[in-house]
DNA sequence: TTCGGAATTAACCAGATGGTTAAACCGTGT
DNA sequence: ACACGGTTTAACCATCTGGTTAATTCCGAA
């Protein structure tokens, strides 16, 4: 078999694994298992757990990249940008809901952290940089760190508490119609923000 | 020695560790060995290993309770309560620095999810009739859950993130004035949604 | 057809893991 | 002094873990 279809077949194996189980509680073997290949396949190609862990993050970030770019050319105006890049962000999500459980478990266990910083630090400097630089006086209270803390939590909340929206509210929270109804939440929300901190761009 | 003493050592030890180094990869055998105890006796005392992680929530939300209980009583007008509450919330979590990792790492996993939701109902729920039934009449797309989940988003994230704000930023996102910051920023934005949401209680 | 390197396989390994058990220990009431 | 219940201990166990290895299959180039 064509060798590249070998490793997507475990990677895919392992993006779903991996966001169902967590990165621990998932062995090579069901890995193995699932793409129906060999476990001595896995590290024949991808070397250790680890390293498969590594590649699944590099191929989620490229293509995380790639939608938000993509979502940045779609408007003029600066607001219409901002929530053209949210829904983006938001799709991307709830298209890759293992990525979501992935982060937030590696993260919280500050175990992966480090190779997750180092995809996030572009984008997070990025971000800082084009506040600072685009708003005029930041209000006490709102700088570049708070604000953008504050506006991912909003967009990922939602998804990393996914299972708990559904036990609470006996509805799916990543129905199309409910997706739909967290943008438009998100959207408000960060209109409110820009409002204030509107020292007009 | 007193078997309360040993139970207490243990619940201190598996504290520790499963907010560092996550459930899953924390052993009974690191427990036993940081909290001077016998391996067998964590069993003897607590059954299997995830019933001593129950405990361990058992005892977190008892006292989260008694820290938001105690928060309510505090001040007299809504806007005020409502920051106690914030505070309240946020100071348990600069203080069970291991609870927001455990809480976030096994919610992301969907692994002990029902044990979590269980505790987070009721309080979820008291949210939800409280602004239902204070708010005259609530603006399109500020629900209660959208509002909840997002102050709730508000709050967590910067704790969640704290290890990733901690490299992303070169400061301690937990330092006394970090925090206050952070607890500064979220009553301000809170404050923007309550004043959005006004229909005046 | 033969050769050689990449891909695949089954069998294997050392170490770790959650959990058990039977014996020992300890204070207390008789 | 003794017996008893709860507590503690060291040794043990079956199973599983990530990872390796030597042998085999596969396929395109010479």
């Amino acid at each position: 078999m064509d060798p590249a279809q070998t490793k997507e077949k475990i990677l895919e194996a392992a993006d779903v694994l991996f966001g169902e189980l967590g990165f621990d509680a998932t062995t090579t073997r069901d890995i193995a298992e699932r793409s129906g290949v060999n476990k001595a396949l896995i590290h024949y190609h991808f070397g250790a757990k680890d390293d498969l862990l590594e590649a699944l993050l590099e191929g989620y970030y490229a293509k995380l990249g790639e939608a938000l770019r993509g979502a940045l050319g779609r408007s003029d105006t600066l607001a219409a940008q901002i929530e053209d890049l949210l829904d983006a962000y938001a799709d991307f999500l709830a298209e890759h809901r293992s990525f979501t459980r992935i982060v937030q478990r590696e993260v919280a266990s500050g175990r992966h952290v480090a190779r997750i910083v180092e995809r996030t630090l572009p984008l997070f400097r990025l971000g800082v940089d084009w506040l600072d630089g685009s708003v005029r006086r930041m209000p006490k209270d709102f700088d570049a760190v708070q604000l953008l803390t504050t506006v991912y939590g909003l967009v990922v909340t939602w998804f990393t508490y996914g299972e708990v929206l559904k036990e609470l509210t006996g509805k799916d929270p990543f129905s199309p119609a409910a997706l739909a109804a967290r943008k438009r939440h998100v959207r408000k929300v960060v209109g409110l923000l820009l409002a204030e901190v509107e020292g007009r761009t």
